[in-house]
RNA sequence: GGGCGGUUAGCUCAGUUGGUUAGAGCGCCUGCCUUACAAGCAGGAUGUCGGGGGUUCGAGUCCCUCACUGCCCACCA
């Protein structure tokens, strides 16, 4: 039985079931079109690949969330939908997780060798690596899971590979000696955007360098440098001053002896040296500062590299030789206090930066990498970051919200050379070879056997690899056949690139939507469209539009991590109150801009509506099946209107329904309020206002459908006086029984009514809560429904956006303030709950023919037993006035006089505040002569009530007899 | 140091190109198990829109300024 719903909605018993039918049945695969396929516009949003060794947590089932809302809503639009998922192999991430298992046993990965490691990592990978994809497939995520990617799959790693090549062929890509960020504890270089800054309350030490006389003897006076790494003086080839510096004039041209190292080193001047600072004289030690590293080439100064892979001390370090970075700094401090060259320790503040991935703190050195010159250009066709900047600066690529197209842009401007190579063993292996007979550099698609240069077969493979990020930042046309885009295998690229929007958070704008931007456009721009005509930059980019969203954070707006405990699993909060209630809870709090402080409490609202939802479905169901047992049509049968199964005929059905002119009023006005909904709720995804079109639903459908519309339908929905089949078979039906075939008829079109608006709630609603209505939907078609899921069903689009049909809402409205007005009489009367009483109502024509023709529906929903239209209400029954009416409940207990004084007086403070309000606006010859019309028509209008309204209020208090 | 946000009800947040007397959910108060739903129904209370100044007929909305707060970028040893 479909229809035996339990009382309260359980999440639980329904959510893993669909999941796995979505899976299963492959529902939201999009293959790919084949030649003469219906055009039509694709959607296509790319997965940000979450790492393989990661976990889901809030971030991503927002993300997923947002995404999955776009997706399904689209493709019941119509669309050509294809979310795309994948996951990143994480170069750093998961060697360090496979680096720790192998610790737990005691090994290391050098005892294993590379490949043996590799292996281990690829086990480890099939073994674990599925585990956040598995957390996707749970939430019902809708993407096709046929197309799934892993950035080191055989085809994205040639593409990686074709990239490489051809940046290193138009000479975008080098190889150099630089100061690049070392992780001592990953012992590989990481780029600039992979450094976090944390503010340090560090030391520095002022020490004393002996400056040296004629035959190089110490000439007794000393130069005081100031330093926050002592240990760095070990790879000192210098001391610069400002060449202005007039406390160090005598000292140009003169050396100093490097204490410890006791090194000749000289006196440099450099206008970069900064005189306020410290002592105004600075080390310099190229190869472990940046801005040493820039001064030492302007100087022609060598470079002392001075540590090793794990920031020991190396031979270069002399008695210091072995020393961990720390120990030696301690060492040297001591030392040099011994020596009587310590000057001060000063109390420091300065930032140190950290390895994003396991906290280290890095260690600037100087080492040969791999970089892309992202801003060198090429001729005829720019730079990458020039490219990158031009397709948002001509409005190629949109940014939802707006300003982050600055954050954008301003860091592209800045941008510094990308050093992409890792020295990892986990990733993509730089095909770069090296020759030991010319020393050359060997770069080739095909794996070379013999030195390109000199012809030696004495080559050797790089040993580092790629930046997982150059490998992602590749994604969009990799994902499609790029670079093996020929006439026969191109159908995919041609229909989905570029994709349609990329929703990520601001925290990867930089490490992956930039790049992405960069390389897209830069490698796509080289595939000619279709026709061959040639690509333009709009075609080019990788998306055509970007929307970032919030960060979400605990309840108390902290952010979530480990180590503060505070971090709320998914997973959890699912299991507690349904996806789809964590759904909408992510969705109705996704404003653009502001951070989400994910909060349970909301989560318990949206279950209570899901549970909501739940409930008039089973009262609908309720009521199919009394008119099924009746005799009456099934659901189905009225939903479709006709057997005929045909797709034309069940395509009809899946936009909004119409009723005719006849229907009774509340019929007509919650189709209006379903139209005005799906307008408001079509425009807000437009414009990624997850929270506008999730607020419209909830409304609608608690406010209006349940609250209203199936309170107003229970009057008509009486089948329980209907006589059999058999029996009026074989007679003619009395006069009572005419009368029950007229309330049947009423009945089964209010039903008709029911059913329709309710399964187009459900449609409108499915993007958002997709298991819960993808149940119900089922069960309104008996569990045959003329699709295999509501998500392949049509999304209620009204056909134009201009028409709201208002005069319905607004006479619905009316008789709503009505209900509303006898509701409070009633309580401020003390009426028991339970009582029928008459209301005195004085009113225009126009409500009173309203009022009559909905008779029972008032009577009904204020628990009124009598409507009397009067001229006047009758003296001493405290009223409630509206503009269009007065009404009163007739009540024979004793109104409470002072309570019904103190209510009127507020209400007329509260009148008197807006009458002089727009007295001052309508005094005011400048607002009568500058502001619209319309303005003006309305604020007198207002005026007008609001005086009506005063002077009602003010009579009544008079009237009030004294206490 | 540079840049970008935020500040609206007890809490979490909406509030469109300035336009009538500023909204929602949760929480709170009162009364109801009214046979879809107590995860519910009905009614109710609640705001100097961070402070100050300006523009305007009109400012929560635009401008200036101050305060508090969050984030991003840079990395002066």
């Amino acid at each position: 039985m479909p229809h035996d719903l339990p009382k309260a909605y359980d999440p639980t018993a329904i959510e893993d079931h669909w999941a796995e039918y979505w899976v299963r049945e492959n529902l939201f695969a999009q293959p790919t079109p084949k030649e003469g396929d219906k055009a039509g516009d694709s959607y296509v949003i790319l997965l940000p690949p979450p790492n393989v060794t990661g976990r889901l947590h809030m971030g991503h089932m927002l993300n997923q969330t947002e995404m999955d809302i776009l997706t399904r809503w689209q493709r019941m639009s119509g669309r050509r939908a294809l979310w795309l998922p994948g996951t990143d192999h994480a170069g750093i991430a998961t060697q360090m997780m496979v680096e720790r298992q192998l610790a737990e046993e005691g090994k290391k990965r050098q005892e294993l060798g590379r490949e043996a490691f590799i292996d281990r990592v690829w086990a480890w990978k099939r073994h674990y690596g599925g585990a956040i994809l598995d957390q996707m497939k749970r939430l019902g995520a809708s993407v096709d899971w046929s197309r799934e990617y892993f950035t080191m799959d055989e085809n994205l790693s040639v593409a990686v590979r074709e990239a490489f090549v051809k940046l290193y062929e138009q000479d975008l890509i080098y190889r150099g000696a630089y100061i690049v960020n070392w992780c001592p504890r990953c012992q590989t270089a990481i780029s600039d955007l992979e450094v976090v800054y944390d503010e340090h309350k560090g030391h520095l030490w002022e020490i004393k360098y002996p400056v040296l006389g004629p035959g190089g003897k110490d000439s007794g006076e000393f130069l005081t440098i100031a330093t926050t790494r002592p240990e760095t003086m070990l790879g000192d080839v210098a001391v610069a001053i400002h060449p202005e510096d007039e406390r160090y004039t005598h000292l140009h041209g003169k050396k100093l002896r490097l204490p410890l190292v006791n090194r000749e080193i000289p006196i440099i001047l450099d206008d970069w040296v900064s005189r306020d600072f410290g002592t105004g004289a600075v080390k310099v030690t190229p190869a472990h500062d940046p801005n040493d590293f820039a001064l030492g080439q302007r100087h022609h100064l060598p470079s002392i590299n001075i540590m090793d892979d794990t920031a020991h001390i190396n031979a270069e370090g002399g008695a210091y030789t072995g020393l961990d970075r720390n120990v030696a700094r301690k060492k040297i401090v001591a030392d040099l206090e011994e020596q009587g060259l310590l000057v001060a320790v000063k109390d420091h503040v300065h930032n140190v930066g950290h390895c994003d991935r396991c906290k280290t703190v890095v260690e600037p050195r100087l080492s040969l990498q791999w970089f892309v010159a992202v801003n060198k250009e090429v001729e005829g066709r720019g730079s990458m970051a020039g490219t990158a900047r031009a397709a948002v600066n001509e409005k190629k690529i949109k940014f939802t919200p707006e300003m982050y197209e600055k954050t954008y842009l301003n860091w592209m401007e800045n941008i510094h050379d990308w050093c992409i190579s890792r020295q990892l063993w986990w990733g993509h292996r730089i095909p770069a070879w090296e020759c030991s007979t010319c020393h050359k550099v060997t770069v080739a698609r095909v794996d070379p056997t013999a030195c390109a240069h000199c012809g030696a077969a004495t080559i050797t493979q790089s040993t580092d690899v790629l930046d997982t990020w150059f490998s992602s930042g590749l994604l969009p046309v990799s994902v499609f056949g790029w670079p093996n885009i020929t006439p026969e295998n191109r159908a995919d690229f041609d229909a989905f690139y570029p994709t349609s929007v990329l929703v990520t958070g601001f925290d990867i704008l930089f490490f992956w939507v930039a790049r992405m931007v960069m390389m897209g456009c830069w490698f796509a721009q080289d595939v000619p469209m279709k026709d061959g005509s040639p690509r333009s930059l709009a075609d080019s980019v990788p998306f055509r539009e970007v929307y970032i969203h919030a960060l979400v954070r605990d309840a108390n707006r902290e952010k979530m991590s480990k180590t503060k405990g505070n971090v709320v699993d998914p997973i959890e909060i699912v299991k507690q109150y349904g996806t789809d209630a964590v759904r909408f809870t992510l969705a109705s709090m996704a404003s653009p801009g502001t951070d989400i402080a994910f909060n349970v409490a909301r989560t318990e609202g949206y279950r209570a509506f899901a549970n909501k939802i739940w409930n008039a479905a089973r009262f609908i169901f309720m009521n199919v099946d009394k008119a099924a047992e009746a005799g009456f049509k099934t659901p189905f049968e009225l939903l479709r209107g006709t057997t005929d199964p045909s797709e034309r005929v069940i395509d009809g059905l899946f936009h909004l329904p119409i009723v005719g002119e006849n229907n009774p009023l509340a019929d007509r006005w919650i189709l209006a309020e379903l139209y005005r909904t799906s307008v408001v709720v079509n425009e807000a995804l437009e414009n990624y206002r997850f929270d506008e079109a999730a607020a419209s639903i909830y409304q609608f459908f608690w406010g209006s459908f349940c609250d209203w519309y199936l309170e107003i339908v229970k009057l008509r929905l009486d089948f329980s006086k209907t006589p059999s089949r058999e029996e009026l078979s074989s007679r003619q039906p009395t006069e009572d029984e005419e009368k029950a075939f007229a309330q049947n008829a009423k009945a089964v079109e209010a039903l008709g009514t029911l059913v329709l608006a309710f399964e187009s709630s459900l449609r409108l609603l499915s993007p958002f809560m997709p298991f819960l209505t993808e149940e119900l939907w089922r069960a309104v078609f008996d569990g045959n429904p003329p699709r295999k899921s509501i998500a392949l069903a049509r999304y209620p689009r009204p056909r134009t956006t201009s028409v709201t049909p208002a005069p319905v809402i607004e006479e619905m409205e009316l008789l709503q303030s009505l209900i509303v007005e006898v509701r409070a009489l009633r309580k401020e009367a003390g009426v028991e709950e339970k009582a029928a009483v008459p209301v005195e109502v004085r009113t225009n024509d126009r409500l009173k023919q309203l009022a009559e023709e909905n008779r029972e529906i008032v009577e009904r929903l204020a628990r009124v037993s009598e409507v009397r239209f009067v001229p006047s209400i009758s003296a001493g029954l405290a009223k409630h006035s509206t503009a269009q009416f007065d009404v009163a409940v007739v009540y024979e207990r004793k109104i409470d006089i002072p309570a019904e004084r103190e209510r009127l007086t507020k209400e007329i403070a509260k009148l008197e505040k807006g009458q002089a309000a727009a007295e001052r606006q309508l005094g005011n010859e400048g607002f009568l002569a500058k502001a619209p019309a319309q303005v003006v028509e309305g604020l007198k209008k207002q005026h007008a009530e609001t005086t009506l309204l005063l002077e009602k209020a003010r009579a009544a208090l008079a009237a009030l007899p004294p206490e």
